[in-house]
DNA sequence: GTAGGGTTAG
């Protein structure tokens, strides 16, 4: 393990080397080069200059550089306050500013002020405005604004059309935003171009249509638009979030092999991380290389992906050497990078290490934030230290911050490992009492607690209850009632809740096919039992093969099942493969 | 001279 580590570390070492030092000096010497840039002469720019001259402002850069809100609303004040008003650009320029800051609320206020000043829009403002009120989720008031464009006779172009389009995306509205696409292309409203397509692709993406994704990138290159490096990363994170490597390796090598498309750091990203999630390090450690076979320099997220994991797979110790390494590389980890150290030593138990690195944040200049928060609660959680785990849930509340579904689940978790089932009912009224809506992981949570307190009854009961599709649709939930009643010697539950399952459509996984074999196993039913274990291995689950060797496992019981039919022989080689998968580490160890 | 798209954490 020493040595692997070693040449890792210095694989890392190596390829961080060198490229770090050119992006430092760039911004400096070309915003020289931009400020003394002379005013164009032209037409239009003697035009506007009568009606708005710009009265000897500074460089443009003073309404692009707004460092905070205060800043920006000085600025306008002083802006709105001249006798005659600079001109739109600069608004323009500030609004964008104060947009590139996520205040997008703010920024609609600007807005609203110029067109009451009377501030002639253009484009350029508007689709800035469009994009605040996307960016919060309100796509419908980007809409209304449209309908502003129309009456004021600006005619909205390729820009205002993607930006409604990722609004809709934004908001998982993709019917609607492929009916926008195909009437844009039907109605010849404007050209599709490579960011509208590449906004279309992820929004596929984003609701699993990879085939039609990769469809679409099909259908733009014949009709003449040109896809690029953005298109091909997007899917190419799409294939590797669903664990599709192979197509993903492919489609990279289509991009550079026969396009000529160079891949840039964020797809190495994408790739690097899908690797990471499948636990396939030798070709993490080779993508890395390439990397800096090509120049191309890890950034922060590459960081941050390998940071968290090797801590996902308790290699800590390396973690923290990665994130000694970038400080020697002068890339400065984030919260981020800090967050997912934290949760490493969280799911070692090692609290104190968790909390002193806490502790040190503020020192070092960063604010933990609700994920800071969560994860130390978990850690505590599950170290059952509930005490210390309360004491820093009201923390969060002190520090200004609002507990999010995520903190509470932490906290239902811990209070029902500790039997706590009243306090943790408590918890969950007071979350609802927030505004807050549980999810399919509350859900998991409250299911998986009450059957682990022998309140399995309880626990179907709020399944049957509640009706919501969200409790009553999800597999996971249904593995951990599954379990829950076969557990407790209701296999009868059991056996009817998959039955259920399998008839609303849902598909069970290796989990729930791996709770219904051992409980199959622990009823003596062996025939049964092989029989599922069959069906698991011809439903073609898990999909490709591919799974990430984490978080299955099967069960002594159902082990030794499995082991008397590798000695009839009736059990064939994927199969084989796929029992070696399922087969807890500790078990393997024990074995050897 | 200004506006729109892709990667990271609980």
């Amino acid at each position: 393990m020493i040595t692997r580590l070693n040449s890792r570390l210095h694989c890392f070492i190596n390829l961080t080397g060198n490229f770090i030092t050119t992006s430092f000096l760039l911004p400096s010497s070309s915003r020289l080069g931009f400020e003394f840039t002379p005013h164009s002469t032209s037409l239009a720019s003697l035009l506007h200059s009568t009606s708005f001259s710009n009265n000897g402002d500074p460089p443009l850069s003073r309404y692009q550089k707004v460092t905070s809100l205060d800043h920006a609303f000085n600025l306008f004040d002083e802006m709105i306050q001249r006798k005659s008003l600079p001109y739109v650009i600069k608004f323009n320029q500030l609004l964008n500013a104060v947009t590139k800051m996520k205040h997008f609320s703010s920024c609609l206020d600007l807005f609203k002020q110029m067109c009451v000043i009377g501030v002639p829009f253009s484009k350029y403002s508007m689709n800035i405005a469009i994009k605040c009120c996307c960016q919060m989720s309100r796509t419908n008031d980007g809409f209304a604004l449209l309908g502003c464009c129309f009456r004021r006779a600006v005619v909205p172009n390729v820009f205002i059309f993607s930006t409604l389009l990722d609004g809709l995306i934004h908001e998982d509205r993709i019917i609607e935003a492929e009916r926008l696409f195909k009437k844009l292309i039907k109605h010849k409203l404007c050209e599709p171009d490579v960011v509208m397509y590449s906004t279309m692709i992820k929004g596929l993406c984003k609701f699993g249509n990879n085939d039609i994704a990769i469809g679409l990138l099909r259908l733009m290159d014949e009709s003449g638009c040109k896809p690029n490096v953005v298109i091909y990363s997007t899917i190419i994170d799409s294939l590797c979030k669903d664990k599709l490597i192979e197509d993903a390796s492919k489609l990279f090598n289509e991009m550079v092999f026969a396009k000529g498309i160079q891949p840039d750091v964020i797809t190495y990203n994408s790739l690097i991380h899908g690797l990471c999630n499948l636990c396939r390090w030798d070709e993490v450690s080779k993508l890395l290389k390439e990397m800096e076979d090509l120049r191309i320099s890890p950034d922060l997220h590459t960081f941050s992906i390998l940071v968290d994991a090797l801590c996902k797979e308790g290699r800590v110790d390396e973690a923290e050497a990665v994130i000694d390494i970038m400080v020697e590389r002068r890339v400065v980890p984030d919260i981020v990078t800090y967050n997912t150290l934290i949760d490493g030593y969280c799911l070692r138990g090692e609290m104190t290490k968790a909390r002193t690195l806490f502790d040190s944040l503020t020192s070092k200049g960063f604010v933990p934030n609700v994920v800071t928060y969560s994860s130390l609660l978990n850690g505590y959680c599950k170290s059952l230290k509930i005490e210390e785990a309360m004491h820093l849930f009201h923390e969060i509340t002190r520090k200004g911050l609002k507990p999010d579904i995520v903190s509470y689940g932490a906290m239902l978790q811990g209070l029902f490992r500790v039997g706590r089932c009243g306090a943790a009912r408590k918890f969950f009224d007071g979350m609802r009492a927030q505004g807050l809506i549980p999810d399919e992981c509350t859900y998991g949570i409250i299911s998986d607690g009450l059957c682990n307190n022998h309140q399995v009854e309880e626990a179907l009961s709020l399944f049957h209850l509640v009706g919501d599709s969200k409790l009553n649709s999800n597999i996971v939930v249904y593995t951990i009632l599954i379990e829950g009643a076969s557990k407790c010697g209701k296999f009868d539950i059991a056996r009817d809740l998959f039955q259920d399952l399998t008839l609303k459509g849902l598909q069970p996984d290796v989990q729930t096919y791996t709770v219904m074999v051992s409980g199959l196993c622990g009823e003596g039913l062996l025939k049964e039992a092989k029989h599922l274990f069959r069906k698991m291995g011809e439903s073609g689950c898990p999909p490709d093969g591919e799974m990430d060797g984490r978080r299955y496992s099967l069960d002594a019981s159902t082990l030794s099942m499995l082991i008397d039919e590798i000695a009839d022989g009736s059990v064939d080689r994927s199969m084989l493969k796929l029992i070696g998968k399922l087969v807890p580490k500790e078990m393997m160890d024990t074995l050897a």
